[in-house]
DNA sequence: TAGATTGTTAATCGATTAACAATC
DNA sequence: TAGATTGTTAATCGATTAACAATC
């Protein structure tokens, strides 16, 4: 059996940004350097070299990659073939908000489901999707691959909990919440408030010195291990 | 003059982590251990030490760290000591949702202001804030420390020009869009999507081993230098 | 061929962490 | 004193990047 290349977490998440300019770019252009990737996304040109090496050999010396063969290849390494359903848990402002967001379904991303378990929100329609309650997610769960916690604090830990037990291996949460999880589930946390005290430290030494950043989004990302 | 000790990149984003356990905390212990503050953070308590000694000694052998003082020294090394003002740029869905999140209140940043282009909004009230044209930006920029992007894509750049043109130093930037800035300016994405494609593929990666990661929303983070 | 650009090596840099002396 | 825990060193690990041979 042929071990699959692990790409290194950072690489991963670049690799994403890439595709993103890769999509944006469309089909005027027949090829792109590295160097043109590096330039519209901000990354070293040798760096993007790296991280495309990792999904093997693709681009052509003298000349760069062809811009359609690699948005393939980059879509393929992460994932994203099919279209992928998303569950969002929390029909309160976020939550809805999420809901009704364009940008999901145009990076292949379909909104499935929206939980809530307030009886006033259970069957209304949000954005266009029914929110139903969170009791009837075992039913849909299968079908789930991320669910997305966009409920208060207090609650996130038990939503995770039903999510995990119910077979989710992927949650993104909003919640202001470490979440404990089993080992086998993958958790991203995206938290306002502390992203905002990121950049409030950075913009104070930043009036100093001159810095920009961004994420790991969240990348630069704090840790989260299953406990 | 004395150098500020400039923290790396990384463990301001922890530091930030850290602080929230230690408000979650409140005053019923008087000291933590690095491994109590590692064991709720998910972080390893050398690491923890290592992020706490930037801020310069201050816990005691034997005994730990007192609470409410290293809350306070963390608050000041981030710049958190007075409360900071918001502007959220774009009254759609997600900047609604933004305005109304109690969220941000709880950990001492005020939203001042909320901007729209659309005649239809403003003049409005959203989560207790009036809608403010763009126009009108000039005049309360002076008092706004971090804006938030919530715009469609595509003007995104162009309202980012004219937070800078305006003063405005830090962005979060919640639109799918790479930002060219000056450099004095400090941007955060956070790009819906592309957290999700990151999910993706460790999700995809997780169901053969078994990880579970975070920001940096974050950490995570792709970079973004201004032009 | 000359020019451009990949793919990869190897040097460098920075971040993580085990280990332990210092000390409460 | 014995036990606990910091603060810091030094080893390790992984990520970045300059450099360049390979080659279109």
């Amino acid at each position: 059996m042929v071990t699959p290349p692990s790409i290194p977490r950072a690489t991963v998440a670049r690799l994403a940004l890439y595709l993103h300019y890769l999509s944006e770019l469309g089909d005027v252009r027949p090829s792109v350097s590295s160097e043109d990737i590096g330039a519209a996304t901000n990354v070293n040109a040798a760096k993007v070299r790296k991280d495309l090496s990792y999904l093997g050999p693709g681009g052509t010396r003298g000349v760069g990659y062809a811009v359609a063969p690699l948005r393939r290849r980059i879509t393929r390494a992460l994932g994203l073939t099919k279209d992928l359903s998303v569950a969002i848990v929390g029909a309160g402002n976020l939550g809805s908000a999420l809901a009704r967001y364009p940008g999901f379904s145009q990076r292949g991303f379909t909104v499935a489901a929206l939980f809530d378990i307030d009886p006033a929100k259970v069957g209304r329609r949000i954005g266009g999707h029914r929110v139903s309650h969170l009791d009837d997610l075992d039913a849909i769960a299968a079908s789930i691959f991320v669910a997305i916690i966009a409920t208060p604090a207090d609650v996130a830990q038990s939503v995770a909990d039903r999510l995990a037990a119910a077979g989710v291996g992927a949650i993104l949460n909003f919640a202001p919440t470490l979440l404990k999880t089993a080992r086998n589930v993958v958790v991203r946390n995206v938290d306002l408030s502390t992203e905002l005290q990121i950049l409030t430290y950075h913009a104070a030494q930043g009036s100093k010195s001159g810095v920009a950043e961004n994420l790991g989004s969240a990348e630069d990302k704090q840790p989260q291990v299953g406990s």
